[in-house]
DNA sequence: GTAACATGCAAGTATACACTTACATAGTAA
DNA sequence: TTACTATGTAAGTGTATACTTGCATGTTAC
């Protein structure tokens, strides 16, 4: 059993309960805690709280990841396409849940964190509009404002997200994989010349 | 100039530091300070913090106003209904915006919280199913899995509202009536017969 | 073996916070 | 007037929090 190092540890435990319980209430004893190391250690390796935060955003940093996934196993057929999509998108967002809800959570007074999650619909938006009109230009996609196309499903799929991420399966029971066919088979359709 | 009662003149004060800083971080001398009143007033009439958070969930409580809502001006005509739905969810969602902010920020601190806010997608898909139900019935609506293209259209919506709620228009300067009228066309389009 | 380093432990400081108490004041109702 | 109610003011209490300091201990590198 390889233990991770203590940085590490503690940007998790961090990571776990600023996303739970928001910054403030996330005290530094109850990150060491989690963590399993001495309070001190925290203060040694970050210098302060903030800088527990700042590191954690570090880590999650825009990767060219993003647009790589997005761009990868593209075969111009709709609605495989949309489908491959979303469930890549929702993959990667949960990758990323408990980042995106401290997000939710400290937009206000972090502005970098926000900044870093903005960023994320803007590169898909730039990605899909690209892909739609390519998709127009042969012929495979009616005449509809490519932004708000877009737009539109870029929605749908942070829609399917955050209610998974927040709400879990209370709402409806059916799984995700059923949830996504059914909308990118609608979704499709409704773009389809 | 009418001046709002003490207790109401709290609450609000309350709200809206509560959905901006979260509720630990929202000190109750900032709300004192916000609302005009001395900082023992808000004990006074709310015995302790925890009082004033339960008493703005009070305020919040589910009102048959949501499914009155729905059920109002159903013309049967597919698009129609629908943008007029996305429409009406969305004004009402910016309504309570703040409460929401809060419910993602303290969900877990604050089950009672969770459990006001969860209750409105229940309603809405129970709503809508029956909706989808009726319109299969008069065979103006495509043989799709009714629950699944509910939760879709839910998602869809809840999508447009929080990309708006969070990071208003940067990530699209299109107005939302566009982007209604363009997703509501797409989805209806994906689901006529 | 020894020096450097990472961590634990114990104790402490200053501050901010939720909340209390006692008293003063102004407005309202009988 | 009198009595009550709502609020303000001032002063305080206990606790939790972020953060510091000094020292002990174990592990690693040479």
């Amino acid at each position: 059993m390889t233990t991770q190092p203590t940085p590490d540890r503690i940007l998790d435990a961090a990571l776990k309960l600023i996303s739970e319980k928001g910054y403030t209430a996330a005290t530094t004893k109850a990150i060491a805690e989690l963590a399993g190391v001495n309070e001190v250690t925290i203060f040694r390796h970050f210098g302060n709280k903030r800088g527990v935060l700042k590191a954690i955003v570090a880590t999650f940093s825009y990767s060219p990841l993003l647009k790589e996934m997005l761009q990868k196993d593209v075969t111009w057929e709709l609605e495989t396409d949309l489908f491959h999509f979303s469930m890549e998108y929702f993959r990667y967002m949960m990758s990323i849940k408990d980042f995106v809800m401290i997000s939710f959570k400290e937009a206000i007074q972090f502005p970098e964190i926000d900044e870093e999650i903005a960023n994320v619909p803007l590169i898909i938006k730039r990605e899909l509009m690209e892909y739609f009109s390519k998709m127009k230009d042969r012929g495979k996609l009616a005449d509809t404002n490519i932004e708000a196309t877009a737009m539109a499903f870029i929605a749908l799929n942070f829609g399917f997200f955050i209610s998974r991420a927040r709400l879990g399966s209370s709402v409806s029971q059916l799984s995700i994989e059923d949830l996504l066919q059914t909308s990118t088979s609608i979704f499709s359709r409704g773009i389809t010349p």
